[in-house]
RNA sequence: GUGGAUGUAGCUCAACUGGUUAGAGCAUCGGUUUGUGGAACCGAGGGUUGUGGGUUCAAGCCCCAUCAUCCACCCCA
């Protein structure tokens, strides 16, 4: 039998995460966790894999070609869940009568989509979804955007290197419908050109509208359209479902201090779900990460799908891909320190039970704790300890045994203390 | 899915036009230093040059295929 030999690297899209690197997520995930909680909101799950009619649902006939799709041994077709949110409208479907409204909930999972890796942008990814489902007002949004800044401002970001856009589909609604009463089969097109508006040319731009058949006057209004800003929709009170709301919202920001938004009519969002404001997150600090760090909106028809009633709801999913991307392009992630806070040494092989005893007794204490295991030399051992970042390390040697003491020494002053377990312990628990 | 660039040690990169045994820095390990770390010095290990085929007296270098990464499209839930 031939041996072939197996490659090491991950699979395509996919990368392994070495313990650096889980200590950066787990500082990314903490905090995203740690302000939810925060603001009320509860912690679910859903499966990994799903039906793929869920995702086939919303998207009509056609099933995207970034589905992670197979057919099960029983003939069904599965998919790996590609985003959150359909899984999440089915849960609530389901219980819709027992559950309490509103509901607060948030989500850290693993995501699959079959796609050309690029930066930012891989087949598999965690995201956190935050959703508030049940309230129909403008201060469903509030809340989420609120919640975004205190996550902003929790990793250190500075002020001037991100923006939230903001903008509404009622307006957008308005502008194909009331501005230029375009024809149905041209809404999409458009709304794509939109979508790509500030990745494109002015020239190329217009070309590309008149391209898919746009008459002049049509492309002039789609440019005033663009070049909107707040004053602009106060002229359209009262006629724009989309305006009223967005100046509600501009206006309650204001009264809670809120910084960092911007009114942008070319967001758009490729979901053909959501239903009223839409928001997207960038990064103005540079061009490094051109790419949204996270996305979402208003999808208050998703339950349809289930034949249940309307819901009001409001959420966005944000990538840990591009969220890393950006903490280190301001060098903003954290020293990844160890969770170890003590190193206890081994002297030499009689002192193996001594050693072991004492880690004993520190765990039992709740001091995360690691024991040398094998008679190494101490300057080795101290190495070992020094190259993990850990604080404390505890010598327990023939000397100290004799004595009844160890000795505590703190590797970031170099001080040590010849003291008993009792007050080391102590010692530690106190910084 | 389409087009382009790249692939040499764990990492960053050398190696003339195709020509001896593919080198260096960092990292790792060992020693100087057997009960006290970070530095310095000395030394060692580590490679089927992504993989498979082809051309050639000779291939890291040229050709084909394949895989992976990056970039631009497409798409973006």
């Amino acid at each position: 039998m031939k041996n072939t030999k197996l490659t090491t690297a991950p699979y395509k899209g996919t990368r392994d995460t070495y313990p650096k690197d889980m200590m950066i997520r787990n500082y990314i995930f903490d905090t995203w966790s740690r302000v939810a909680k925060r603001f009320g909101y509860e912690e679910y799950d859903t499966p990994l894999i799903e039906s793929a009619q869920l995702y086939r649902a919303k998207s009509g006939e056609e099933l995207s070609n970034q589905l992670y799709n197979f057919t099960d041994k029983g003939g069904r077709e599965i998919s790996l869940r590609p985003e959150m949110t359909p899984s999440l409208a089915r849960m609530v479907a389901a219980k819709k009568n027992e559950l309490q409204l509103p509901l607060r909930w948030f989500n850290i999972g693993k995501f699959y989509r079959y796609e050309k890796p690029q930066r930012g942008r891989r087949r598999e990814f965690f995201q956190l979804n935050i959703d508030i489902l049940g309230i129909s007002t403008i201060d469903a949004e509030l809340e989420i955007i609120q919640y975004v800044m205190e996550v902003m401002s929790e990793f250190n970001a500075p002020k001037d290197t991100f923006e939230l856009r903001i903008n509404n589909r009622y307006l957008l609604d308005y502008l194909f419908t009331e501005i230029l009463e375009l024809s149905e089969e041209l809404v999409p097109q458009l709304a794509r050109a939109i979508d790509n508006f500030s990745k494109m040319e002015l020239s190329d731009f217009k070309e590309y509208l008149i391209e898919i058949g746009l008459d002049n006057e049509q492309v002039e209004k789609v440019l005033d359209f663009l070049s909107w800003d707040l004053s602009m929709l106060e002229t359209l009170k009262g006629k724009s479902d989309g305006a009223d709301q967005l100046l509600e919202l501009f206006e309650k920001a204001k009264n809670l201090d809120i910084t960092n938004i911007v009114f942008s009519p070319s967001i758009m969002r490729g979901l053909d779900y959501y239903t009223g404001t839409v928001i997207e997150m960038f990064d103005i600090g540079g061009d490094k990460n051109p790419r949204a760090m996270f996305g979402g909106g208003r999808y208050d028809d998703l339950l349809a799908i289930f034949g249940e009633e309307k819901l009001p709801a409001f959420g966005l999913g944000w990538g840990d891909i591009i969220m890393t991307d950006y903490l280190s392009t301001y060098n903003l992630l954290p020293d990844t320190k160890s969770n170890t806070k003590v190193y206890v040494t081994l002297m030499n092989e009689s002192l193996l039970s001594e050693s072991a005893k004492l880690t004993q007794e520190l765990r039992k204490s709740d001091i995360n704790t690691l024991m040398c295991l094998e008679p190494i030399k101490l300057n080795k051992q101290l190495q070992q300890s020094n190259r993990k970042g850990i604080r404390w390390v505890i010598f327990i040697g023939e000397d100290e045994i004799k004595q009844n003491k160890v000795q505590l020494k703190n590797m970031n002053s170099g001080e040590s203390f010849l003291i008993t377990v009792s007050e080391s312990i102590q010692k530690i628990k106190e910084i």
